[in-house]
DNA sequence: CTTGGAATGTCAACAAAGCTGACTTAATAT
DNA sequence: ATATTAAGTCAGCTTTGTTGACATTCCAAG
């Protein structure tokens, strides 16, 4: 047993595997942006556009503040993507009610039909990869990928769901 | 055990388990090329870089066309990447033997030690995502990757270690 | 042996999406 | 009152991708 875990067991630790763990990563993000990218170009927007639209959809009502801190780019950066997307009439931006320097952000019925879209077709990649590999896999699959993140960002992938109150 | 199949065990398929997946990716990509990413903003280097020293590396001699259809990217994009390189004295440049259109690439010393320290810092949080996970989830980790590649990208994943020869 | 096509490289122009820095406005907190 | 925070804006820059056009070199097929 001792055996087990100081020697071969240990070979998912090699120089190798772990180069082939960041070559799947690199080729398999390429894969997981795809679908949604070839949608995206026919419509003018990119992958910003996309992240925009995904967290506002997974969190309506989120603060301008809150979607910085998740896509970890610039209020500039920011901005002028969540400009396009409300001139464009998918996402509208309230004064907040308790503190009204705040805009809460929210998907319009457009908006929602794109985010639609977009998922459906990123979902469907990750059904299919799903499938394949089956729940064994799958849940190996959400351990790495957590194990894998910066602290800060961990947390805050928790809390998206937590903050659906 | 036709119930298992058809029931709670498709639980992983929701698009709520889904979404969460798709959110994981994003977080962890995001973690993926931090460490990297911070050691080539000294540089003046950006993500480009870093993929075509880390395939050069991977495939010694391998030929520019070679190179694009891994990257995906156009010949004009990574060719600016690399004359750069090339110019810095990270990268040569060896006009094929049998076929002297052909352009074989290899990384000098200094090429090479860039990439050790680039492949050091994104291993390291591998390493520790790896450790952290155990060997099952890592087994799972990669059938999923490589069930969301496209199939071409599978294949050339798969290739980069047969061609070694 | 010529010619067509493939591989490579280069020039120019452009776009998406990130960045910094400086600044304003409005509203909250101290 | 004053300081801080949230949001937005303007200007300018960088990286990394894109098209399109074109030259060179070389292999291979007719």
């Amino acid at each position: 047993m001792a055996e087990i875990q100081g020697g071969e067991n240990l070979l998912f630790l090699t120089d190798e595997q772990l180069r082939q763990g960041i070559e799947a990563m690199f080729f398999a993000y390429r894969g997981f942006t795809a679908d949604p990218d070839r949608i995206l170009a026919t419509l003018a927007y990119g992958r910003a556009h996309h992240r925009a639209i995904h967290f506002i959809a997974r969190s309506p009502g989120t603060t301008v503040n809150n979607l910085l801190a998740i896509l970890g780019v610039t209020k500039q950066s920011l901005n002028r993507v969540l400009r396009t997307l409300i001139e464009d009439g998918l996402v509208i931006s309230r004064v907040g009610s308790a503190d009204k320097r705040e805009r809460h952000l929210f998907l319009t019925e457009a908006g929602a039909a794109l985010e639609r879209k977009l998922s459906d077709a990123q979902r469907a990649r990750m059904r299919a990869a799903y499938r394949a590999a089956g729940p064994q896999a799958v849940a190996g699959f959400r351990q790495v990928l957590e194990a894998m993140m910066d602290p800060d960002l961990r947390r805050r992938y928790h809390a998206i769901r937590e903050d659906d109150r």
